[in-house]
RNA sequence: GGUCGGUUCGUCUAGGGGUUAGGACACGUCCCUUUCACGGAUGAAACACGGGUUCGAUUCCCGUACCGACUACCA
C-alpha cells in the first residue's frame, strides 16, 4: 500500500531565494500535484551565523508570485509542524543521542584549530583526502578514543563538543535516485560528517532526515549539489531504522552560467545584465539592489511557464503551458540529467507570448501606472487603446505607456533624421489637404475611414501615399517609427490629428 | 587531487540499434506591409573522441577528453 505523496521545499533564509530554488519549488509543487498529494515549505534556519530575518518573508512573496502554494508551511502549518527547524531545535539532540547509543555517532571534542593541524598533517603526508573519518578519528579527542570516564568529566564540564556520525570502514552505499539511476559509493570515501554542532543545533545533514522523517516525506526533490551528501542520507536512514519509510530520492540538474561554466550566480546576472532573482532583493549590507524578475516587467504565468521548461520538457512540442497544464503534463521521467544553461532571450520570447495572449484589459493597468508616475491621468478605455497598439510589439509591460505615450501627449518637437528625409513639398501638399479635410470632418472617425480618406487625399494629388506615409506618421507623432498609424488615427481622433498636423506643418522646413 | 554526475545544432531539447537526426529560441533570406514589429515561408546549424558488441552504433558497453557538483561545527 503505498503512502500519500508528500514533498518539501526546504529553502535556507540566507538570503534572496535563487532562480534555481525556485524551480526546485516548481518541481516539487508540479510533482506533488500531479501525484494527489501534499506541498510542504520548510524553513532550514539551522545556521545561525547566516540567518537573515527578511528572507523568510522573500521566499513567502516570490512563491506567491509564481502560485506555487504550500498546503502546509510556517504561515499555514499542517499536522507535522513545526515548519521551521529552529522551531524543531529540542528533538534533533535526542536522536543523535539515540545514534551515539547505538554506536552509530560520537562526541568529538576537537577544537577548529586541532581540526585544522589534523588537515595539514595529512596534507603534509600527502593523504589524498584529509577528512576526518575512519582512519583518522582514532587520533583526535573523541568518545572512541578517549576514556569512558574523561568523556563524562568532558561532557560534565560543559566543554563544546560536536556529535558526528561514525560511518563504516567498508561499505557499498547505493541509492536508485529518480532521475539518474542507481548510484553507489563506497564508504570509505565518506567522512565522518558532524551532525550536531557546538551551538546545540543540528547540521543539515541530521535535520533534514528527521524532519523528513517526523514530516513523512515520501520523495525528496533538491539540487544536484546535494547528490554526493544522499549516501550519507542513505546510511543515516539505515542508523535510524528508518528504512521501510526512506524518501525517494530525485537530484535535479543545476542551472548554469549561460557561457557555459559553472552553477548560476547572482554575480552573473548583475554582470550579464537579466535578474537572477524572482524579485528585488536589497541587500542590507552593501546598499545594493539584486534584479528581481518580477520588476523587470515579467509576467509570473511567463516566467512559470519558462522556468519549468529549463530541465524538463513534455515530451511533444508543446510549448505555452499554465500552471494546470503543467501539472497535467508533468513527470518526474521528463526531467534531463544534463546541467542547463541559462538563457535570457527565451525567457523573454515566453514573455512577448504571454504579453499578446493577453486581453487588453488586463494589461491596462501597467499603462496607467507607468502614465501615472510621470504625473499623467490617462482613463481604462485609453490605456487599453495604447495596449492594443503596443502588445504584439513589446517585450515588457513598461515599453507599452513609453512607446504610445505620444498618443496622449502631442509632440513638440520631431526626429530631425526623419524630417531631413521625409519633409519634402509632396508631404507637405497632401498633409495640408487632409487637414484642411479634417477639419470640416464630422462622421465616425475609426481606423478604415482615416485610411480611406488619407488615400483619397493623396490620390486627389496625385501622390503615392507610400512615399509620404514617413512624413505623416512625424507630424502625427514625432517619430519615424512605431504601430499602426490608421490606429493611432481612430485613438486621436480628427480632430487631434487636425491639429498635431498642423503644428507640425508650422514648426518643420521643407527640404529640397 | 579524490568522490560523484553529465556530454544531440550557439542555446533549450525530441529521438533512439537501420531516421533526409525532429521542434523551439537566437541568427540569415524572402513574403506581408505606411515604418518598426507581429505573422508566414525558408536557410544555415548538432549526435565530444577512441575502442569494442553488432550485418549495422548517434543510440548498448569500456576507456579518454571536456564540463560541472561536492570535498565546513553552510545549506
Amino acid at each position: 500500500m503505498s503512502r500519500e505523496v508528500r514533498v518539501r521545499f526546504a529553502p535556507s533564509p540566507t538570503g534572496a531565494l535563487h532562480i534555481g530554488g525556485v524551480r526546485t519549488a516548481l518541481y516539487n509543487y508540479l510533482f506533488a500535484r500531479k501525484m494527489g498529494g501534499k506541498f510542504l515549505l520548510r524553513i532550514e534556519d539551522t545556521d545561525q551565523a547566516r540567518f537573515v530575518p527578511r528572507a523568510e518573508a522573500y521566499i513567502q512573496e516570490s512563491l506567491a508570485w509564481l502560485g506555487i502554494s504550500p498546503d502546509e508551511s510556517p504561515w499555514n502549518p499542517g499536522e507535522d509542524g513545526p515548519y521551521r527547524q529552529s522551531e524543531r531545535k529540542d528533538s534533533y539532540m535526542k536522536y543523535a543521542l539515540d545514534l551515539v547509543e547505538a554506536g552509530h555517532a560520537y562526541y568529538a571534542f576537537d577544537t577548529s584549530e586541532e581540526l585544522d593541524a589534523m588537515r595539514e598533517r595529512l596534507t603534509a603526508a600527502r593523504v589524498v583526502q584529509p577528512q576526518y573519518n575512519s582512519i583518522t578519528r582514532t587520533q583526535m579527542n573523541n568518545s572512541l578514543t578517549l576514556s569512558e570516564d574523561e568523556v563524562k568529566a568532558r561532557l560534565a564540564s560543559g566543554d563544546p563538543y560536536v556529535i558526528r556520525v561514525k560511518i563504516p570502514l567498508k561499505e557499498d552505499v547505493r541509492l536508485n535516485d529518480m532521475i539518474r539511476g542507481w548510484v553507489m559509493v563506497h564508504s570509505s570515501t565518506l567522512d565522518d560528517k558532524v551532525l550536531m554542532k557546538s551551538d546545540g543545533m543540528p547540521t543539515y545533514h541530521l535535520a533534514n532526515i528527521v524532519d523528513d522523517h517526523l514530516m513523512n516525506i515520501t520523495h525528496v526533490i533538491r539540487g544536484e549539489e546535494w547528490l554526493p551528501s544522499a549516501p550519507l542520507h542513505v546510511l543515516l536512514y539505515k542508523f535510524f531504522g528508518w528504512e521501510e519509510t526512506m524518501p525517494q530520492f530525485a537530484h535535479l540538474p543545476l542551472l548554469l552560467k549561460p557561457d557555459g561554466n559553472g552553477k548560476l550566480s547572482k554575480r552573473d546576472g548583475d554582470k550579464l545584465g537579466f535578474p537572477v532573482f524572482p524579485l528585488n532583493w536589497e541587500n542590507k549590507e552593501d546598499g545594493e539592489t539584486a534584479a528581481g524578475f518580477r520588476e523587470a516587467g515579467y509576467l509570473p504565468d511567463a516566467f512559470l511557464n519558462f522556468l519549468a521548461f529549463l530541465g524538463w520538457n513534455p515530451g511533444d512540442e508543446r510549448e505555452i503551458f499554465s500552471m494546470s497544464e503543467l501539472i497535467e503534463a508533468f513527470s518526474m521521467e521528463r526531467i534531463g540529467k544534463s546541467g542547463t544553461k541559462f538563457d535570457i532571450a527565451k525567457a523573454k520570447w515566453f514573455n512577448e507570448q504571454y504579453l499578446k495572449s493577453k486581453s487588453n484589459g488586463e494589461l491596462a493597468h501597467y499603462v496607467i501606472a507607468d502614465a501615472a508616475n510621470e504625473e499623467i491621468t490617462i482613463l481604462q478605455d485609453t490605456a487599453e487603446a495604447l495596449v492594443g497598439l503596443m502588445k504584439e510589439r513589446v517585450t515588457f509591460p513598461a515599453e507599452i505607456w513609453q512607446g504610445s505615450r505620444f498618443v496622449v501627449i502631442a509632440p513638440t518637437e520631431f526626429d530631425q533624421d526623419i524630417a531631413s528625409k521625409r519633409w519634402n513639398s509632396d508631404a507637405v501638399t497632401v498633409l495640408s489637404a487632409y487637414a484642411e479635410l479634417l477639419e470640416g470632418f464630422t462622421g465616425e472617425y475609426d481606423a478604415e475611414t482615416a485610411k480611406a480618406m488619407l488615400n483619397e487625399t493623396a490620390e486627389a494629388k496625385d501622390i503615392k501615399l507610400g512615399k509620404v506615409m514617413q512624413a505623416v506618421r512625424l507630424a502625427v507623432t514625432g517619430n519615424g517609427v512605431g504601430p499602426d498609424m490608421m490606429e493611432i488615427f481612430a485613438i486621436l481622433g480628427a480632430e487631434e490629428a487636425a491639429k498635431r498636423i498642423r503644428f507640425a506643418l508650422a514648426t518643420l522646413d521643407v527640404i529640397g
